[in-house]
DNA sequence: GCATGTGAACGGATTCACAGCG
DNA sequence: CGCTGTGAATCCGTTCACATGC
């Protein structure tokens, strides 16, 4: 059912369907359901079975849904099909353990640029990636052709790395700055913040 | 207006206006209204006044919101005015990663215990924090009174992980495995999975 | 005047429940 | 019979708009 707009609540689900299907499709499992899918993943089949329905007639009634026919339409829609070059801002701590990190490649996602505003740290190398000066990022993004970005600066310098960022061209930015960045409309941006779940979490105890 | 349950999407967001509320005391700010914070955050100032009210009245008609005030309220309602002992389960990359970042102290947690299965690591320090053996973190957890964990094992590992950690009585688990975990419903569990935000994003590009 | 706190109105998301089909 | 896909019904969250009070 292609052509109305879809609620960005429910395309935030996709991926999470995505991983549990990976999951099972690494379990040998060939068939599943809206049911079994949800027992997983704490959510209702309902739920599910509408989701999917905003992008087509994917199950088979009676029978489910082909494991590994769901998978390749997920990544379809969601567009991780092919590998995405990243570009990660802010190569300290939180940085180098992003660009460390092994679970991007699998899913989607390469780092291909590190870019930091130290001097001391503008051309050395993280894993054979040569970190560049944030000064002449925007060239470099923009010739690149990079449209997806990792921010693991302080969040003082979030904003202004932001703006720069979209004047190269970024279309998504996934901020691990603990604060909130300004960009506009057209620039998607999602947040990484642990501390933010951990509050919430303390509330109830 | 306390006693009728406020709902989760509501606690979820105190954690945000906190966050913005001690980024404008450093900025020396002393009143702040329902507008300026949903400005900052891109939140409307009819929800910010709505989640507010749900636990008291904190501001004063044609003034706004005294910033140091509303910060001890928020930090009373999420029960961060304490640091919380937290216990952090895998050291591998990712867990190492969690056990350096700098940001927790200074809003409400401290990593106080880790926990690793590999022989090569127990019994070594990171930071001067000992690895323990999981075959004995049940008790380890209970003889510190441990309520809050953090768990960076490999998703494989995440589900029995998480029992035990239920075991030992744990109530608030943070949970970085790219995986879903099923615990009990008074135990909450929240996720990082940062592929998940990047996948969301790219849907759209 | 200005900004909060809040009932009422609205809109959107979830669940229900069943027709349809393998 | 089992499970999907989906309109209808329900539930929940957000926004509106204004009375209240500094």
């Amino acid at each position: 059912m292609a052509g109305a707009p879809v609620p960005d609540i429910v395309v935030g689900r996709l991926p999470l369907y995505l991983r549990a299907l990976v999951q099972m499709g690494d379990e040998a499992k060939e068939v599943t359901s809206s049911q079994q899918l949800g027992d997983r993943l704490g959510i209702s089949s309902a739920q599910i079975r509408k989701d999917l329905s905003q992008f087509g007639e994917f199950g088979k009634q009676g029978t489910g849904y082909n494991v590994a026919f769901l998978i390749g339409q997920l990544k379809r829609i969601l567009k991780v099909e092919k590998i995405w070059d990243v570009a990660l801002v802010g190569v300290g701590d939180l940085g180098r353990a992003v660009a460390h990190y092994a679970g991007f490649i699998d899913r989607g996602f390469r780092i291909a640029a590190l870019f930091d505003s130290d001097p001391a740290k503008i051309g050395t190398r993280v894993d054979d990636l040569l970190i560049e000066d944030t000064g002449t990022m925007v060239e470099s993004i923009r010739a690149r052709g990079l449209k997806v970005a990792m921010l693991a600066v302080p969040a003082r310098g979030a904003q202004v790395v932001a703006e720069k960022l979209v004047e190269a061209g970024i279309q998504a930015i996934l901020c691990y700055a603990p604060t909130s960045i300004n960009v506009p409309a057209n620039v998607r941006v999602q947040y990484i913040d642990p501390v933010l779940r951990m509050q919430q979490m303390t509330h109830y105890l």
